[in-house]
DNA sequence: TCTAATGTAACTGCGACTGTTACGTGATAA
DNA sequence: TTATCACGTAACAGTCGCAGTTACATTAGA
């Protein structure tokens, strides 16, 4: 499957910002600061960030001193409401010609396969949503304690 | 997202072969007929009949008179197996450039994300175990039936 | 007003998928 | 035995989306 990284990139943003750095120098969020973390390049990250803001869970100012803070606490940010947000649609396509109508089989097929399709993906959403930028930080961070001997 | 059709013509091709030809002049399912039916080029067919084979669900006879049958009952192939046999991945992807291993948040992330995803995924795949390829020519041809007036 | 950050257009390179042609291989009907 | 038919697969083109990059206008605080 030919997917994106666009989920995995916007998680990873959202956990950076919600990492609390107050009293360090690296107190504001930029688009740049995200980019070393993420480890690609600051447009990338300021075009996820415009998808996170579009759907409200981040705040964005420009000109000096600007950066990125969270919309709302991220305990309440769920992997499904990026997952949404980052505009990620259905996981199985259809074929982009139409089956033949004059085939029993084709006649429907699509019809049915949208359906199921669509309960796939819902259970799917549903594990998503149980998952929270917070569990995400706490997650790594317990990994970073736990691993790297920092 | 930009997922392939491979899953639907896979289903497709399965349905179509499901369904009893008996005293039909088109009885012997071949990658030709198939592919009228699902609207596209014989080659497509077989390669997805390909996969098919490999995983054991269809069996395939070359020469004059040769084409395709299910190598198992359709009400005992699921989805599932479908979506194994047509080598569908992950749904989501991470980044193909690691991230910064010095950062609290990068250090861990992908691994905490390789795991969310795997439970997600999990969900998926019991769901699409439920339904079979019997279910989907069943609830294809009712399709069929009641809206085409046949 | 200088500086630093966002917002975005535009372009490139890359890879995956679909569709197509072509041809070799295998098996059977005649 | 041979002609026919269907699979198997390589090779190629066209399209599309994504990731990365450069460039520049816009915005707003120090």
């Amino acid at each position: 499957m030919s997917t994106n990284s666009r989920m995995s990139v916007a998680v990873h943003v959202l956990a950076w910002i919600a990492y609390d750095r107050r009293g360090t120098d690296k107190e504001v969020g930029t688009s740049e600061r995200i980019a070393t973390s993420v480890n690609t390049n600051a447009v990338v990250i300021r075009r996820t960030l415009g998808q996170l803001k579009t759907a409200g869970l981040v705040e964005g100012s420009r000109g000096r001193s600007g950066g990125w803070q969270l919309a709302r606490d991220a305990a309440t940010i769920t992997l499904l409401d990026v997952y949404r947000a980052v505009g990620e649609g259905e996981i199985f396509a259809l074929p982009s010609a139409p089956p033949d109508p004059e085939c029993y089989v084709g006649y429907g097929i699509h019809d049915v396969l949208t359906k199921t399709y669509r309960d796939a993906q819902r259970a799917l959403c549903e594990e998503l949503e149980k998952v929270t930028v917070a569990d995400v930080l706490h997650n790594a961070l317990a990994l970073y304690i736990t691993r790297s001997g920092h």
